[in-house]
DNA sequence: GAGTGGTCTAGACCACCAT
DNA sequence: TGGTGGTCTAGACCACTCG
């Protein structure tokens, strides 16, 4: 918002000072302003069933172009906060309290600390091994490739909440393997090594507890776990985490948000 | 893709015959577009870990401009089947096989059918009350408002496999009261009134039969079921539904992808 | 340094909703 | 009929990746 970023002709120079401007280094335009409206939104301005303004008047306001004000509504779109039709404005779908702040499913102890939670766990095992059929899968791997395997034991405040199993291919898993054991998220770690996390695909559904989920949740052999199944790749589409986590019952509850084209489904069996 | 749709100066009157056309009533040139990419992606023209063509090359190819390919592209990526970063060509995810055919959670009768499965149930109770404080925030009534509650049991291939607990507002329940108790999608139905479904907040969990849900699904009360429930509602933003579904374990997997901003998450407690 | 995707602008026409 | 969002074009600059 500070500099003009492109203007190809110094037109409009002097508009600096529009509403809603906020400090930018190099975040995009349209994700500060997302969180201008976000922030309108959340904070009362605009309550539940409210009417935003019109995308032509944002763009005015903010001194912005229309295309830009649309990439900011359709990230606001995608997370529920708004609808859109053609031929009236948008309208306010949750209020200040409700979905406000959709904890995106990415790491547990991002996760947990967003939540003013406070995350902990251990690590049960950690041990190389050959993939077998569905982790080559997974993976893109040979079958019988070289593997990492890291069982843990994940707790909210004190308490066990998940049992993690997750399988790594070789390169990322001796990165795992050289972390100190207390280590809480080895995603933060993994990115500081330059492996990054970005697209993961999930399985939602039920498990029942063996005797090894049971001795390290605390419950019976056999009971009932919502049990999620991750495929997680880098920027390149490289697999590069295959993981199931078993969660006793009550503690989590897995929210999405669907409009009209979205990506959760249901599929047969488990 | 027939006709130069805005060329305001008749500037390339003769691209029409591109590869990739396609008949095209009204629908948006960037889906159609969308649906070629993604047919050649699971025909296998491109595999798994393939570069698609650059976003130019794609324009050039289909005599569109380069917004319109950056829209299509888009489609694919919220469906998980391509990656993107800057500086590289997008990546394919998901091979001819895997992810292809995202079953978007919507009716549970459109999704039966679109797997080739026989879709049944029988309503088993239709009632009118007063909204509980539940129900009159889901559906943002106000506390004991008239409501219609529907019980219902799903099956598939005559086997039973989810019980449906759904409460409308009273004109919405009003239209479903009215239909046929061999109704087997309501969904679509009240479509054909013009009360359209099409934003949804969903919330998955581990819930636990009570004697009702025991006694149709054919399991032990007690037993762990795969919980939904879920808020939907129309293009203004009007709540039209609350429900409370719960699925057997093993017949039903949830499956969601997750990119840089999404919308899946989890959150604390039930 | 060339190639490629990400961001932004400006302007146009259309489809739909409400009045 | 006027307002509004949906689609599309054309062109520009930037940030990042990779050989």
């Amino acid at each position: 918002m500070n500099q003009a970023p492109q203007a190809p002709q110094s037109e409009k120079p002097e508009t600096p000072d529009t509403p809603g401007r906020r400090a930018s280094g190099r975040t995009p335009l349209y994700l500060t302003l997302a969180a201008d409206l976000r922030g309108a939104i959340t904070a009362g301005e605009y309550g539940s069933g409210a009417r935003l303004p019109a995308e032509d008047e944002l763009a005015r306001r903010y001194g912005v172009s229309r295309g830009t004000v649309r990439q900011a509504l359709a990230a606001l779109r995608t997370d529920g906060l708004i609808t859109s039709r053609r031929g009236t404005r948008r309208v306010v779908l949750a209020g200040p309290g409700e979905g406000g702040a959709v904890t995106e499913l990415r790491s547990f102890t991002r996760w947990a600390r967003s939540l003013g939670q406070r995350p902990g766990g251990r690590t049960v095992s950690v041990e190389e091994g050959a993939a077998d059929a569905e982790e080559a899968e997974q993976l893109r791997l040979e079958s019988g490739a070289a593997v990492h395997r890291v069982l843990r034991l994940r707790t909210l405040a004190g308490e066990p909440v998940m049992v993690e199993r997750t399988t790594y291919p070789r390169e990322v898993g001796a990165l795992v393997a050289a972390m100190p054991p207390d280590t809480l998220s080895y995603s933060e770690q993994l990115a500081r090594h330059g492996v990054l996390f970005t697209d993961a695909h999930h399985t939602i559904d039920i498990a029942f507890a063996d005797a090894e989920d049971a001795a390290l949740l605390g419950c019976r052999a056999g009971e009932a776990l919502l049990r999620e199944r991750r495929r997680s790749t880098d920027p390149a589409g490289t697999p590069v985490e295959w993981s199931q986590d078993r969660y006793l019952p009550g503690t989590v509850a897995f929210t999405a948000h669907s409009t009209g084209a979205f990506a959760l489904g249901r599929r047969l069996g488990p």
